[in-house]
DNA sequence: CCCGGTCTTCAGCAAATCTCAAGGTTCCGT
DNA sequence: ACGGAACCTTGAGATTTGCTGAAGACCGGG
């Protein structure tokens, strides 16, 4: 394979001091088809970012040297205006709106799921107009009488708003992601879950229950489908 | 077949201390044309893996030095994001750490038969791009009147769908995936029952029984032939 | 500090599936 | 045509798998 067109990846750099975790972030954003480099502290990152080639930056607050703000506090000074998405742990939220002020794109507070990551990094791309901006599309996913939009979080049903939880959010967008494709529950689990669950994977069958409680009209159109021994699947009801 | 361009195969490595699982599976996924190593331990694996040349890993959790989940921290730790195949007992299901997984792992619980885990290896070279990712083309099967499609698990009868059990889909998979070769009751045990399975091959009667039901029109066109004394086999009709 | 919403686990229930065995049918050589 | 062997079909019991509601743990906001 390999052949569609071949259009230059998305560069990304990941700065994180956790060993494990930056190899993680790596592995799975490499899997999702980006042209990923990592450091672990600050001064690194500001070497590595100095050829101005980079699209995104995923940037740890709490590092070893200089910590993150001030590393994009010193891109800026220097007329580096790469988009730039934090992590950060839950009690330094505060902490973010300097950031923010301080010229970051987003950010996301540990732990996260894979599927929130890539989310959010998409969606900084098209904001930002990268090139390599994957689908240009609109955010809005739909799936029979179901409408997703990624950017406001909000869900209908027939044009009828549904309130989901995070956790149910974030399952439904991944299965419609992939819609049409068999995902097993490990996938889900993977990409669905926090990096750091370590619970039993009977979890996704109470929130598939939840969500078809929430999404499935009475007339017995099924959204999400069980595939036996395998996982779930979104279809699009009518689809050979 | 086998003769069309000679491309490269993808090459695996299966890590498994048990003697006779890794045998198995070794000898099943060289006939399917993968590119098999093998070895019994977390440290000689990550010694194999160590020249990066490898396209997915099968490993599994439990081993006797290493175990699998710390081959994978370790791997990720030195950069491989080399997609891998956990094999896990049923009731190691809670160690099942999602953190542990990049993007583009998956999990499979002991027992299983070959064909399952062809399916997971296709799925997730076809995800990942490897180069050698055998028939990139469509996961559609066609034989006769009947179509099967690999990656969602669906099956046509006339465009009708058809509704099958998880063995099966696994048996009609087999025989569509050797369409016109004549498979011994050996050769359909080893491939589609667990590695486990000790019962009669009387079973495969049954459920030949059921495909035909489910699948053959009422004129009578033969799909799954009896080849007496031998086994069975999947032919096109109007093929001579 | 308490309250409401969310996350996670658990256990009971329902349904699908697996397996086997009994009895019927077809095939083949003699 | 006959007998035996191979094969087909069916259904019942056991098992597995998936579904659902409820209870406890946890968290953030008021």
């Amino acid at each position: 394979m390999s052949g569609t067109g071949e259009l230059p990846l998305a560069r990304l750099v990941v700065v994180e001091d956790d060993d494990s975790i930056r190899e993680l972030l790596a592995a799975g954003l490499r899997f999702a088809h980006y042209d990923v480099r990592t450091v672990a502290n600050g001064g690194d990152a500001l070497q590595m970012l100095s050829d101005g080639k980079t699209d995104l930056v995923i940037l740890d607050v709490n590092l070893p040297d200089v910590d993150g703000f001030e590393v994009c506090r010193r891109l800026r000074a220097a007329g580096d205006d790469v988009p730039i998405v934090f992590l950060t742990a839950r009690r330094e939220t505060d902490d973010l709106r300097a950031g923010f002020a301080g010229g970051g794109d987003d950010y996301l507070t540990k732990p996260f799921s894979l599927d929130e990551l890539t989310f959010r990094i998409e969606a900084v791309l098209r904001r930002t107009g990268t090139r390599s901006g994957r689908s240009t599309s609109s955010s809005r996913l739909v799936c029979g009488p179901v409408e997703l939009d990624e950017a406001t979080h909000r869900v209908w049903r027939s044009g009828h708003e549904v309130n989901l939880t995070p956790t149910e959010f974030r399952l439904l967008h991944y299965l419609f992601v992939n819609v049409d494709r068999v995902l097993t529950r490990g996938q889900i689990l993977d990409h669905v879950w926090p990096y750091d669950f370590d619970g039993d994977w009977q979890i996704i069958e109470t929130y598939v229950s939840s969500l078809r409680r929430k999404l499935e009209t009475a007339d017995h159109e099924r959204i999400i489908h069980t595939v036996r021994g395998i996982g779930y699947s979104a279809r699009r009801p009518g689809a050979v």
